[in-house]
Parts: C-alpha cells; sequence; structure tokens
DNA sequence: TGACTATATATCAAAACGATATATATCAAC
DNA sequence: GTTGATATATATCGTTTTGATATATAGTCA
C-alpha cells in the first residue's frame, strides 16, 4: 500500500482533485492515521491516470483557478480492493515532540514547556477536527476509525496534562550516567 | 530532525553500535514514536563520522561477529542539544491497519476480522514491550515519555475491543452514495 | 548436514518528503 | 489603489528515507 492506493481510496469516496486529497489527510478524515503532501499525491495522481486506474477532467472554476477533477474507473476499484486486502505493513510513527520530551533534560526549561503545552494543543485541536466531520450515513468503518482517533487524542491529552510535572521536573544537569 | 539526530540522542544514552541503536527502535524505549531501519541507521552513522560528531571503534567479539562501537563527541554532544531545542515538526503517521478498518466495506469480513484482532495483538505487545523497558534511575522525561506510550496504546486496545462490533457489523455491498 | 535463528554491517533502487515556484482571486488595511 | 495576507490550485525537484537484498559469523535443533 502506497501514496496511490491512499488516493484511490480518497476517490471511491468521491470524485475529486489533488489539492482537495490534499486536504483530506491534512484535516480531512484520514488526518489521525496517514499523511501525503503535494509532492507525493501529484505524482501519484499522474500515475494513476497513465495506468487508467482514474480518469481527469479539468474544470473551470468562478473566482477561483481551475481544477482537474479526478474519478476512480472500474479498474481503479479493483485495484483498490484487491490493495485492501492484503497483510497491513506495521503502523509507522515519527513524533519530534516525543523525542523532545524523551531527551527533555538537555532541553531549556522554557522549552520543554512550550513542547509540551504546544502538544496537548494539538491532540485537543485534533479531537475538535475529529468531532467536526460529517460521518452521517457513512459507512461503520468511518465512525469506527475516528472513534479510535477520538479516544487515542483524549487518552494522549488526558495523560499529558495529568502527568505534565512529572517532565517540567526533569534537572536539567543531574548525573545519570549517560554519556551526555 | 532527522534520523542523524536520532542516532545521537541513541549515543547520548550510552556508546551502542548500529545494530544495538536498530533495536532501540525496533523493541527499545523509542519504540512507540520513531522509527527507523538499517538503510537509515548505517548511512546516517557514516556521515555523523565523517562530521567528527561520532568516534567509532571496532570490537572484536567472542562467538559474534565484531562490531562498531560509536561514542558522542562533545561536539555532536552541542549540535544534539541545538537540535532538540528547536521548534518540532508535526506527528507523522502512517497505519495500513487503520486504513484497511477505514476501508472495511471493501474487506471480506475474515480480512476484517483478521485485521481488527492482529492490531489489537499489536498494541498489547507494545505494552508488554513498554512495560519490560527498565528506566530504573532515568531522567523524567523517559518515564513520562513511556507513559505516555502506555496510556495510548492502552486507549486504543480498549476502544478496539471496546466497539469491535461496529466494525465487523459492516455491509459489504451496502449502497453510500460513494464511487465505489 | 541442513535449516533456522541471532548477531552484525552494508548497499541501492524506488518511494516519499518538503521546500519552492507559479498563478488566480478575495479581503482587509493603510 | 496598492500592498500584504490568505485561500485555492497545480507542479517540480533535490534530499531523505524506505525496504528489500546481500554478505558473513556462530549457535541451536533435528
Amino acid at each position: 500500500m502506497d501514496i496511490k492506493s491512499l488516493c484511490l481510496g480518497a476517490l471511491s469516496i468521491g470524485d475529486a482533485s489533488g489539492y482537495e486529497i490534499k486536504k483530506m489527510f491534512e484535516e480531512g478524515p484520514f488526518s489521525h492515521f496517514y499523511d501525503a503532501g503535494y509532492g507525493s499525491i501529484y505524482p501519484a495522481l499522474n500515475k494513476l491516470l497513465e495506468d487508467d486506474l482514474v480518469t481527469c477532467t479539468e474544470i473551470e472554476q468562478e473566482s477561483r483557478p481551475a481544477k482537474k477533477v479526478y474519478s476512480l474507473t472500474d479498474a481503479g476499484l479493483t485495484y483498490l480492493k484487491a490493495d485492501l486486502n492484503q497483510k497491513p505493513a506495521r503502523d509507522k510513527t515519527r513524533s519530534e515532540s516525543i523525542v523532545m520530551m524523551f531527551f527533555g533534560h538537555l532541553l531549556s526549561s522554557s522549552h520543554r514547556e512550550e513542547i509540551l503545552h504546544s502538544y496537548i494543543d494539538y491532540f485537543r485541536d485534533g479531537c475538535t477536527c475529529l468531532d467536526d466531520l460529517d460521518l452521517s450515513n457513512q459507512p461503520n468503518g468511518r465512525l469506527f476509525v475516528r472513534g479510535l482517533g477520538l479516544a487515542v487524542y483524549e487518552a494522549a491529552a488526558k495523560y499529558l496534562e495529568e502527568n505534565k510535572d512529572l517532565l517540567l521536573s526533569d534537572d536539567e544537569e543531574r548525573d545519570f550516567g549517560d554519556a551526555a
């Protein structure tokens, strides 16, 4: 599974432009479990078009630049279903905020505090974002996944707030027997 | 912040070989918030060596292949601290399991069930892994971060188990007005 | 002896990232 | 009225990262 498959998935919900697909990753239903930028999405859509897994129509708009709207073909849906029924790869995560908290004793106390509060805000905003999704009359999988995201974000925000003193109390210069 | 910084961070805990650093990402204290494979770690260590941010000693071992043990230099620690005090990038996640659950209505019910149970096991194993870490007499940041990982993994496992019926009940062929 | 697992390092094509460029249009400010 | 900011929209490209593969030593188990 790669960005191409995710684009097919996005188009299985409905026709969309690259810009609109990006928004699904940024603030839409994919935001809490997959990331992709323009640099991945546009090339992916072009490859899908080459392989006839999607079609493309250029649409002129009033008071906005023209956009290219992509649609899933039958072959695209078949490909997507096959890919979705494979064995999933392990989750990949990369959190620089957590890295910084892990090495909190190497941070200035003001930076440590800043990181922590920004991270709490990040989870709170994530909850709002998921709450705002309109999932009425949609497949249960989408509701289920939104619920999972909310549960995880809420648990993270709760932990961070309830235990913030543990992080903030970290000494800057105590000796832990590390090389540092 | 990139893999080079993470390697410096790993070495700030103590001298280590590339293989040992990999284990920190795989089953060690980094496992729940950062990923890196050999293909990133070995080139990173070579670049760090070139820039004199680490030193390297080849160690012969009995009944095992020789290993290259890397140590942080003063310049390396300075670089690490500077990097750690920058603004963190947004979290990046990529979960194929959640993608599959999101598009659960396009999956065979047996695959849907398989995905769900494997994912519950994944979080349960993650909890065990974090529980097994020996963090005695270590900086509070490391305890704090382990606690965060546990809180998140437990919340995820709990949600998945308590709501599994919602996912499993997803119809395969209902019409949701999607392209699919 | 052969198969498997664990330790250990290395490489490389393919994929993805992320920063930048370009263009149109609205809105607010000065 | 024009500067600056924001939103929509597409595209490119050097750098980084991935993930699969190769290579080698050594212990274990059948």
